[in-house]
DNA sequence: ACCTGAACACCGTTCAAGT
DNA sequence: ACCTGAACACCGTTCAAGT
């Protein structure tokens, strides 16, 4: 299944006549489509030098290192989803940018697991996504400490709920493992686990950690609405909490 | 700096006479104390078959692979997390269990990012944590989807945020990427960027994306207590709009 | 049942050398 | 400046063979 060293253009060394050299952003699409097709288990730098047909030192020279390519890629996929500022609502605002980055995870699930990895300690900063969230919560009233708060709990809940969704199964023999986890899921003893055998039905492979499918068979549409709301709802009460809080001291 | 084949104790095949032998047990331990102590970059099938003196078949004959050792790594790491059911009301007892998740955390920070990756995909299901969460949610007066709803968040909340505040740094020069993150940080265009530029004082290294240090060195206490807080706010805003629907309709 | 010893098919990264 | 060709030091996993 494997491809070896690039047979098809077995080109000499040096820059290539026609300006098709190879660049950065070249690299990173190939290995965004790559990653798409086949999953971030079937990456390495190898493969995408096979797939590029050039020799695995040749990306290197462009790109330095695997996990920058792969920070390359997540800042490609999270590129557009910082909604346009003004004409919303911080509330409408805020959960426009989380409908946005599900829609943009879900046309490349499987970079969802570098999303908190790699979003977070990031070169390629989406500066214009910080800047309109805080822009957002400045608007909710938050500022100084509060302001910091509220923005980790924005991103924390927002990267939070997608990376999960969209965390993979298990690479090997997915099958067995599905069967498996499905039947342990179903034979567990209702006695200690009362609340949860009552609303299995209600929860199997629908609930994290009772899950054999993850978001790209099984989305989790109206969690991830619910989460939103709860997260917005959860905002509106902490900033009426600074406002009363200030009020009183003043 | 790498060890090779096992040379202190040339042993011969079979069983070891002392009754000291392996176990999936001893392995997990041993995985655990070498990811705690080299992070989970330096981890390998082979690393710890050579920390525990033995070949690399020796560890794949009690593991199975790779994957399965990390998820018995991350459900050790959460087995005592789950709090006493019964003491407190629903509110207190989901701080709590936040609380003790993050404590854990903090003593395997390395261990973080296969939180989301494994415990949700993970054979060994922690199946106290899920009852316990669900009776909590019960206790709030959830039901059926509702129930199911509240569930995903509350599990996305806790794990997202630790997996972001302890998600790694490059592994290669953190020295020189530290820096010059931190130069990207203090050289944001203020015209671009006016909210970001004004707090940047107060966000600096302690907001998600804008920092060069994870949890282990710089704990972002304070933003995971408020994230417990507005979870909890935004899951009484949603147990009240349930049970509005609930009597508005009756 | 538990382990050795060796092999297979991969990796990321480096480096001299070419053009 | 951009790429080849080859090497270095690793991987996870499998498998016959030992005890």
């Amino acid at each position: 299944m494997k491809k070896k060293a690039p047979e098809p253009r077995p080109r000499s060394a040096g820059r290539p006549a026609g300006g098709a050299a190879l660049s950065k952003q070249r690299i990173a699409e190939a290995a965004l489509a790559h990653i798409d097709a086949f999953g971030l288990g079937a990456f390495s730098m190898r493969e995408i030098a096979a797939q590029l047909g050039v020799y695995p030192a040749t990306v290197h020279w462009h790109v330095s290192t695997r996990e920058a390519l792969l920070a390359e890629v997540a800042a490609t996929v999270m590129a557009q989803v910082t909604p346009p500022k003004g004409t919303l609502g911080w509330q409408a605002w805020i959960a426009e940018l989380f409908r946005r980055c599900r829609t943009a995870v879900r046309q490349h699930p499987n970079v969802a697991q570098l999303l908190g990895a790699q979003l977070v300690s990031n070169g390629s900063l989406p500066t214009e996504l910080v800047e309109g969230v805080l822009a957002a919560l400045t608007e909710a009233g938050f500022d100084g400490e509060p302001l910091l708060e509220a923005y980790n709990c924005v991103i924390a809940a927002m990267l939070g709920f997608l990376t999960m969704e969209f965390s993979p199964l298990p690479a090997d023999n997915t099958q067995a493992w599905a069967e498996e986890l499905r039947e342990r899921v179903h034979t567990i003893r209702p006695l200690d686990h009362p609340v949860l055998t009552r609303h299995l039905p209600q929860l199997a492979n629908r609930a994290f950690i009772l899950r054999w499918d993850n978001g790209t068979t099984v989305p989790l549409d109206s969690s991830f609405e619910r989460h939103i709301q709860i997260t917005i709802d959860g905002l509106e009460a902490f900033a009426r909490r600074v406002a009363q809080a200030a009020s009183s001291s003043s």
